[in-house]
DNA sequence: CGGGATCCTACTTGATACTG
DNA sequence: CAGTATCAAGTAGGATCCCG
């Protein structure tokens, strides 16, 4: 049998957004963990000044101090944040924003728009279905 | 101290992107579930026709039956797809995108937009860190 | 055909402890 | 101070079986 090779090239079509590869697959992927929006506003709302480690942390309150770091290399890594290291003692690090962070803190806030727009509808929407399904149920 | 108004949700506390019950994390919590965003785009593609159960199936390749049930039911429950059925036998169950759904693809569109222009740099960037790290390691 | 229920695996997250 | 390493737990996701 005939190995068939990528399948995200037999949908053209609808295209990318069905293969792992696919560039919105990934970005959701970064979005759904669960630190990274905050991490990004927070060093938008400092942007262009960089913040402290420490200082991040507490401007996000409930992260803990591995899922920061953990969240933060994931950034660095993505090249949406620099980081910069002053080798004292005790050390002093440094993060801020790069350029193509900023451009997704733009993104996001449209989200964010979106999500002050209407998640109160969706709310009323679920509490609906919960009275039909309460009623339905002790009838 | 002037009147707060309505930016203060935004730097006063910073409080409501770090707090669970805050409208961009429930939306965030949404979009990263894994069809979730498939589901709407198939559906957007569609609109404003209905499409059978099945069929979305076949539009989604990958997608499990079950993953696209608890999809679409948490879709359906959300308000941003309705669902009709026709009783027949064999019953066919018939969806489509609301208002409120097809507003939330105008916002997947802007994110599908950014990852095209900018998840290539990502993904240079993650290459030039596995480089380096490469190099470090194997001197 | 559509989809609910069950079981199971993998990944994400969090708490804690240790290091330079 | 700013991490890293380890362990425990909760949950999203997938495979399968069964029902109307």
């Amino acid at each position: 049998m005939t190995t068939p090779g990528p399948r995200a090239a037999q949908h053209g079509v609808r295209g990318d957004l069905f293969d792992p590869q696919c560039p919105t697959r990934q970005l959701l992927d970064r979005l759904g963990t669960k630190w990274t929006s905050m991490a990004v506003r927070t060093l938008a709302d400092a942007a262009p000044e960089e913040v402290r480690f420490a200082e991040l942390r507490r401007r996000m309150p409930g992260v803990s101090q591995k899922m920061l770091s953990v969240t933060l290399r994931s950034l660095t890594r993505d090249g949406l944040v620099s980081r910069r290291v002053e080798p004292t003692v005790p050390p002093r690090v440094f993060y801020r924003l790069t350029g193509l962070g900023l451009s997704l803190e733009a993104v996001l806030a449209g989200l964010r728009t979106w999500a002050e727009e209407h998640m109160a509808e969706i709310d009323r929407a679920n509490y609906a279905v919960d009275q039909e399904a309460g009623e339905t149920e002790e009838a």
